[in-house]
DNA sequence: CCAAAAGTGTTCCTATTACACCCATGA
DNA sequence: TCATGGGTGTAATAGGAACACTTTTGG
């Protein structure tokens, strides 16, 4: 056992890191909401080539002693501007020549928020981005971005197809996963719920059923409060609770 | 605003690639199948530092032209003499200490294979292990692997967190994936498909309703031939056909 | 003829869907 | 009082689970 370790010791003080080929890690992350009925995104101009002038997802390269989780984090800090939303790793891009420097290897996370809090943090060097699909279901294949004024916004390197990934994804958890209420603030009415659920999965759900099954959960808590304002009935607002262990 | 401004500013300043120390991208590759009710990976026994002498998943670093799936499929042919098998990437390890050598992130994927394929392989660098998984459903977290002999098997690196993934994607894909068939050979009965699905799922499944629900999703073909020499009325064989699109 | 496992018809149960109707609010 | 959407009770329906039963082979 000594023996091994001693091996292992002077194998790895003679050991050579650069001999590898060069390649560079970076995490991307798609920060996106949901409002009335439409996908968005967050998007940062890029100052510097490849891509100069463009626009592409929040990233940077992973520091030496970071996880790529923290730097996701980071990343969505200081270029986003947000903190303590849900995060999660999505896939890995690493085609050959998705980065016309170098090898580059990006590891894609998305964040949700709510609309609101994304809207808060637009300005500068960012922008936000309508998602469309132009595929149904969970078929897969990247989306296609349009700014506020109808018009088409061409992402960065491979950025469309990592946000492809996030809204294949997001369809499929929906149904077993409660990630449709980090889109929502945090309260909200069962209609609000049911609209994030509507616009992620492109397709409409029945009212009875989706508000049975969401109570039926036990994910959901009463707060009392109703909504003001609202020129008809004005509905109950609910907190998301997380399921507790049996 | 302008305290967004500033802090995009100084993570600008900051971001020079060439600056950082190298980093290493590899791909490991997590080759399983099930009979008898028991998973099982194949594992190479490492002959360098770090984790000499110790077993490891197939992997290896991703060459500068070579896309990651390109990876997992070439090291799936050198190390594990197997291709042409359903793979798939799982997710991304990049924990700063991972690998004591450098700075390492690892792409995990992992290939489906029927028993008697992944048998006829092992030998030499290569051996196979059974997956003993100590938690429930999808809780997840790390597998144990034992040998044959029932010893423990300690894997290098985080490989036991990897293979965990593994068994917690399968469980969650079963349901509405056709990766079931991929752990049988061409030709199989209902009966091992469903041990094959109990096997992953570490519980037991209704006869008929599996049934029906396999025969139901199209997914099947009957090949007319039946099993012989079994000690009891042969089952049919059954072919798995890719569902064709409407 | 018996044991063992394949395969099938029927019923039960549960969860979703569909429909109908009442409720509460602003205008 | 009307329009609008929230909220609820009830019936219809689909799909899985459970059970009983028949079928087909080897011994």
């Amino acid at each position: 056992m000594a023996r091994v370790k001693t091996n292992e010791a002077r194998f790895l003080g003679r050991y050579d890191p650069r001999k590898y080929p060069p390649m560079a890690v970076t995490v991307d992350v798609a920060l996106v909401s949901a409002e009335s009925g439409r996908l968005h995104t967050l998007l940062v101009e890029r100052r510097e080539a490849p891509f100069r002038g463009q626009w592409a997802l929040p990233g940077g390269f992973v520091r030496p002693d970071e996880s790529l989780e923290a730097t996701a984090k980071r990343v969505l800090r200081d270029e986003a501007g947000v903190h303590g939303v849900f995060l999660e790793q999505l896939y890995t891009f690493g085609a050959p020549h998705r980065d016309p420097r170098m090898r580059v290897v990006t590891v894609g996370y998305y964040a949700l928020v709510d609309a609101a809090r994304l809207a808060r943090h637009v300005g500068g060097r960012t922008r936000m981005a309508q998602l469309v699909v132009p595929w149904a279901g969970e078929t897969g294949g990247p989306v296609e971005l349009v700014g506020d004024a109808g018009e088409a916004v061409v992402p960065a390197f491979d950025h469309a197809d990592i946000l492809g990934v996030v809204v294949k994804r997001m369809r499929g958890k929906l149904d077993y996963s409660p990630i449709g209420f980090q889109l929502l603030p945090d309260t909200f009415t069962l209609r609000d719920l049911q609209e994030a659920h509507e616009t992620v999965l492109g397709s409409v759900l029945n009212k009875d059923s989706f508000r049975r099954r969401m109570l039926a959960s036990g994910l959901l808590e009463a707060t009392g409060e109703r909504q003001e304002d609202v020129g008809h009935r004005p509905a109950e607002l609910y907190r998301f609770v997380k399921k507790s262990a049996v």
